[in-house]
DNA sequence: GCGGGTAGCCTACTGAGAGTAGGGAGAGAA
DNA sequence: TTCTCTCCCTACTCTCAGTAGGCTACCCGC
């Protein structure tokens, strides 16, 4: 697991990058309750006060770990809903849900337990869970904003935090049930649930 | 809080849900994990081993708060849906929608502890919290399934857990923004988005 | 009343793990 | 060389989950 045969100087940048490497392999495996400061830093090689030194607490460590998968999944998820930009909103719908499951599948259980499960207490931690969906849903709601024209600040809200949810509950189903159904397939799925819903006030706003 | 101005010696059934409740107090208020189990043995005016006596473990104590909210959100749901039993489909669909988001209510802040932010850690804790999704999600593919006589059991699977997990954060969004919308707007709002979705297989499957 | 059995209860510990104090040493600058 | 800054460590403290072991109020049968 670790190549520390002999402890040596690491610049700062460099080290703080191989402890969140070994800290999502530890909270992915353990679960953040379980997991101890103590087994982090002996996989990192390196002394606890370090991981101290660099993160503050051990929650500081969960929330770094979270920053940095947030942010790619962000770019990710907004990468493909761009590109499908051309091909109309049902399109866009499609490829942000299936970036979001390639996404989940990709990580695996790092992304359960970062984003589902471990979810910690209230405080800090929380927030920054928090801020993952609300970065979804906010993205969503700009989606949905742009083509609901009509609809209602509120209803928009709804259909945001719905799609939302669903989604998690949806890809953290496949990961545990194994569904042999792929990222694709289970995007489309999902849209087919949710699109009819929102065409129906679409179609109605522009006659 | 308290009121133990002199010790008494109570019946274990009782001393129980003295304990669960006060249990779940400080949980909702405080998060699992920054509740220490010296305060909710200070707060019921019983010593610690009693509680470990009782519920073996944190973390037991905990699954006996969920089972007892678990079971309560279950009969409620239930039985709202079966009431709606002859409005047809949609009607229970809606109706145990409004079930789900007035239980939340309810029960505010305990009900977003158990059942969402304080998840735990691997292990028992949280195959007890996914018991509920799954008791949800069951009832909703029994519903879904004799509604949707054609569609694949995936299909009505990816309904379902979708259905779950969107119902799930939108209950938390009306905790935490405190958006003026009712129980019922809600259900009615949700509904209306998946419904179009079911109801495209639906009219296929029956005259 | 008077033993005796048991259910409810307690004080006082152990052990694990989060977080800290305080100091050492390599490497580049002067 | 020496200065100093950054990286790093050993060796603690303190909180809190969980336990050992024993006491006592209450009910029973006599």
């Amino acid at each position: 697991m670790t190549d520390a045969p002999r402890r040596k100087r690491v610049p700062r940048a460099e080290r703080e990058q191989q402890i969140l490497a070994a800290a999502e392999e530890v909270f992915a495996e353990r679960g953040f309750q379980n997991t101890s400061m103590d087994e982090v830093s002996l996989r990192v090689g390196v002394s606890k006060p370090m991981l101290y030194e660099y993160f503050t607490s051990k929650e500081g460590l969960l929330l770094a770990c979270v920053a940095r998968i947030r942010a790619d999944l962000h770019t990710t998820t907004l990468g493909a809903m761009a590109a499908a930009e051309a091909d109309g909103p049902r399109a866009v719908l499609e490829a942000g849900l299936e970036a979001y499951f390639d996404f989940a599948d990709r990580h695996g259980r790092a992304w359960a337990v970062l984003l589902n499960e471990s979810v910690i207490v209230a405080g800090p931690a929380e927030e920054a869970i928090e801020a993952i969906r609300g970065q979804q849903t906010r993205l969503l709601e700009d989606v949905l904003g742009r083509w609901l024209v009509d609809a209602s600040p509120t209803r928009v809200a709804v259909l945001a935090h719905g799609l939302v949810g669903a989604s998690e509950r949806v890809a953290r189903w496949r990961l545990r049930d194994g569904s042999g159904i792929g990222p694709r397939e289970t995007a489309v799925l999902l849209a087919d649930a949710f699109w009819p819903g929102f065409a129906e006030v679409e179609s109605s706003a522009k006659p």
